[in-house]
DNA sequence: CCTGTCGATGTAAGCGATTACATGGACACG
DNA sequence: CGTGTCCATGTAATCGCTTACATCGACAGG
């Protein structure tokens, strides 16, 4: 059906022969590189571009033996604001090198990140920006170790650049902001330590506390995969509690999402009768009402540092060694909305 | 720095001369295919295993002179919840066939547009799946032409399978909700026609004001790019109107959540004082109190029926035409919730 | 006029896989 | 024992491009 014809792709050969010139010479015209006549050079570009030619990467990248055709990107998600945010920043930032992302989607399992990981070396990919899974398996290890890698959100035990969320500082201000409060109990919702930077978040939490002079048992925590539902069972959970808290944390992409409404829809009403914080992208909080106290991540400002540090990497492995490959971090901040104040009187 | 050695990469040849055997029978023990001795193809087999070898998937390609290697998946953005989960259900079911998703941006600019296709194809893209943007320059048009192409979200005239939100329909339901419970005077605020399916919108409107029995005046329009900023914007021209509208359809990626803030901040509620209809993923309005009307699609099953088209497209390239490729729309649907109400009185 | 230099072009060897065809040994059958 | 069959394996061409090296003609200096 329509107009698709069998296109045999057309090849530098072909090109040669047309205008009776050896394929070198076609190829040392398309790439402007040495010396050729520049009358014929004009002809031949003019020729290739009637004749709608396009170079075939792979045999460019075989004959190269290293290109920077592709970089792989590799992530527990991409339906998630913050995800999602750094994707677009890179593909964007990465195409202006006309380097190609190649985006796999790991869920967090160890397994297919592996098998993932695997086939991006078979595609010769330069480089990665990976946000690794739960837990390395070994032979990903091994595999990272070979390759000019980035890590981004969590690291992974590899010496290698990265990018990361300082979550710990604003996680501990946010509990001074509840202790300064009143609150006594407080609640926190997030992801497993294994998970993302879910143990930057718990560090800070302990600190937070201790700050402000509270013991251990002031804070009741449950972690979870950071799902909708977990977020309303994590929720339940937590005041379901006999003496349950009066102020609740909630960290980790989809979790927020699910508390805020379990909340909303058990009649609670921020901050009179219950103090809430979130962590996470704003947007999935822009038409809370009132509008959220939250920790938050320029994540822009990550994407951009790790293509930044990606690129530098690319080009210290090709023998110029740009600026020292480093970790990096980025900090959360934490800002004061509506959603929280002193504890209910009673 | 680290323990990153320069690893050349090991090929074929450097197993068969390691394992004194052809590189041809390595190759076929590799691929299971052809006769080679169990015995033989399992020693070859651990042996690359233990050397860590993969295979070199542009060689592989270039040989095979047709590949699933890859696929393209083309987008204005990917930070927005409907792009985004869409590329995650393509990205996870193209991977089940070890077809790597490589993802462009084109921010809707045609330019952009054209120069990511031409390097997908230089990359021998086995196929892809494009939303295109807002106006298809006539080389894009001839790249595509010779490509498996599945379209989505939007058309562009070339003849080709695709999967469209069939959002029609529940514009025009949304309109009759709308005057029957009263409202004689709408504000619609959306994409310009060439954007998106914004042009179905349209259509559903005018659609729906007919069987509505109202006239073209009781509608006022604004269309605007998709971002926040617009949305805010938009609203205030809508409503700075001399007799403003007491219902407002928004639809489009971001324009809701700057329309949303925008209405919730001037201080107006909804349902009492202005209903409010928004189009767009319910991600976005999970927090929003009392609940968003709103008219959504199932994202994920749009994926799903892209990349299935894809799939039947490239095996019936193959020969095997398995179904006839086809358009598909998914029905968006309107959901009533709490935002939309009878005028005020006076 | 001879020769060295240089710039433009051609020739051919890879890059790493697949695969058509060639080879060679084992076995069976007459 | 000779020969045809078949299976396992090797040899080498091929995919499309880049690039080191060879070639060749023009031109300058002696």
């Amino acid at each position: 059906m329509g107009t698709r014809g069998k296109v045999t792709k057309i090849s530098v050969a072909d090109l040669a022969s047309e205008l009776d010139v050896s394929t070198a010479t076609v190829s040392r015209a398309l790439n402007g590189s040495a010396s050729v006549r520049p009358e014929l050079a004009q002809r031949i570009r003019e020729h290739a571009e009637e004749r709608g030619y396009v170079a075939n990467r792979m045999a460019r990248a075989l004959s190269a033996n290293v290109s920077r055709a592709f970089v792989g990107f590799v992530i527990p998600y991409v339906d998630t604001p913050a995800y999602s945010s750094v994707a677009a920043e890179c593909a964007r930032l990465m195409s202006a090198d006309g380097t190609q992302l190649i985006l796999t989607i790991t869920e967090n399992d160890p397994e297919r990140e592996l098998q993932q990981l695997k086939e991006l070396v078979a595609s010769r990919v330069a480089g990665l920006v990976i946000s690794p899974s739960t837990h390395i398996l070994e032979p990903t290890k091994q595999l990272l170790s070979n390759l000019p890698v980035v890590e981004f959100h969590r690291a992974c035990g590899i010496a290698a650049p990265g990018v990361f969320s300082e979550d710990e500082q604003a996680m501990a201000e946010a509990v001074l902001h509840l202790a300064a409060l009143g609150h006594t109990r407080i609640g926190y919702l997030g992801t497993p330590e294994a998970l993302s930077n879910g143990s930057a978040r718990l560090r800070g939490l302990r600190r937070g506390l201790k700050l402000a002079g509270l013991g251990k048992s002031a804070i009741a925590v449950q972690l979870l995969e950071p799902t909708t539902d977990n977020g309303r069972r994590g929720v339940e959970e937590l005041l379901a509690d006999r003496r349950p808290p009066t102020a609740l944390i909630v960290g980790g992409g989809a979790l927020s999402i699910g508390a805020a409404r379990t909340i909303h829809e058990s009649g609670r009403r921020w901050p009179d009768e219950l103090s809430l914080v979130v962590y996470g992208h704003p947007s999935w909080f822009a038409l809370s009402d009132p509008p959220l106290t939250r920790i938050t991540v320029n994540y822009r400002d990550l994407a951009q540092r790790a293509a930044v540090q990606l690129k530098n990497l690319l080009d210290s492995n090709l023998g110029a060694r740009a600026t020292e490959p480093q970790q990096q971090f980025v900090t959360a901040e934490l800002y004061l909305a509506g959603s929280t104040g002193p504890p209910p009187a009673h």
